[in-house]
DNA sequence: GCCGAGGGTGAGCGAGCGCTTAGCGAGCTG
DNA sequence: CAGCTCGCTAAGCGCTCGCTCACCCTCGGC
């Protein structure tokens, strides 16, 4: 349909398809403060001067400071939810989806920390409706997830007693990395997520053995 | 030194310590309050109630509300390292002691999510000096599992390739727990420890081959 | 060149916030 | 029993919040 605005890496300009430009602006600056200070602490005038704009202009744009969450919130689960889907459906054996899905998505939560932190803290901060769709999305997340998991079990590639258990700790792990993952420290978010696909498939008992004196 | 308020569980009464009745029944109302709605969406209001007094009662305890913040995460954090503590130094090989220290903490995050819910994710809502110290009490959680993991690699027991990696991804991994843990849920804390310490032995390569089928 | 529409602003509303202050009543001391 | 302390409350101050409203530009269509 369109071109550019869709880079190699997913990060780059998630927006692109918010319209109004005015509104893509509000809607980044949102993200900023909402990622800095949380979304209670943040003012709509905080949001609207980081974007240039009047405390009013918002409201041409959006009917509610929570909307913003709302919007947020939905695009960049979608986004999380495409990054597993293109990994969980990938060719390949279990271990290797599997590894690509960890690795990618942990990219994901560390390039992107500013939005992924919003996406995966900001949650209760959504009213029940809001909340309800969201959850939803989360579903699927942890659905997909647990497919892969599923295969290496059924094809003995993996060896895991609690699927769902695991699955879940999985998840976890790669969400946490937004809320600890530091720009200016001292791993990139590729090195993460190569360690972090190393781990997972560890604890789904497919690590080759040996495979850290490489 | 006194006698009970500390159970067998470490959850049941940490705040023991809390002097005057009355600011304990804030400080207990605070961290109910904060792990429900977050620090900046709670009203001073919302816990002087909660707590069956006026707003102003409030004050005659705790300078702010970000004084109630500080002695809730220091109080926390201090629990949490001396759960950490007395696993690490306790006999045993590395695995059982990592085992141990792992399983423990997790039933601590998961028991006590909505005391662990406050320290793990309001540190950002504290002020410079604040969270400052608490910071540092956070190094030294760091340094205690880095620690057990270290002993392993040097004696052979674990097989790891990044130490530092391993060790944030291991505390990550237990702390998100208070994220997703549901009191209403499946699981019991001791079920997810039992389970976390066998994920985590595998991230370390210490995991018994075949575990999962006994 | 006038008009309507739509994106934008300045000023400000009602409400609720964190926190303060004046005073009250129970309980110990002399 | 007077006097003092201390835990607590009722009332409210000053401020900032999310949000609104009256109005103003700019620009395309006729």
């Amino acid at each position: 349909m369109s071109t550019a605005q869709e880079t190699a890496d997913g990060e780059a300009q998630p927006w692109g398809e918010v319209t109004p430009d005015a509104a893509r602006r509000l809607l980044l600056a949102a993200v900023e403060a909402f990622a800095e200070r949380g979304y209670h602490a943040t003012t709509t005038r905080d949001i609207a001067s980081r974007a240039g704009m009047s405390p009013a202009a918002l409201y041409i744009h959006y009917k509610t400071k929570e909307e913003l969450l709302h919007r947020i919130s939905r695009i960049g689960h979608e986004k999380a939810l495409e990054i597993l889907r293109t990994a969980s459906r990938a060719e390949g054996g279990p271990a290797e989806r599997l590894a690509d899905a960890v690795s990618s998505f942990v990219r994901w939560h560390a390039g992107g920390r500013t939005t992924a932190r919003v996406v995966q803290y900001e949650l209760d901060s959504l009213g029940p409706e809001a909340r309800a769709e969201i959850v939803g999305l989360r579903r699927q997340v942890n659905a997909e997830v647990r497919g892969i998991i599923e295969d290496g079990v059924r094809s003995g590639d993996f060896d895991v007693m609690d699927v769902q258990g695991t699955t879940l700790a999985v998840l976890s792990l790669c969400i946490d990395v937004a809320r600890w993952f530091n720009v200016n420290g001292p791993r990139t978010p590729e090195e993460v997520g190569a360690l972090y696909a190393d781990l997972v498939l560890r604890m789904v008992g497919a690590g080759e053995p040996g495979a850290a004196q490489r």
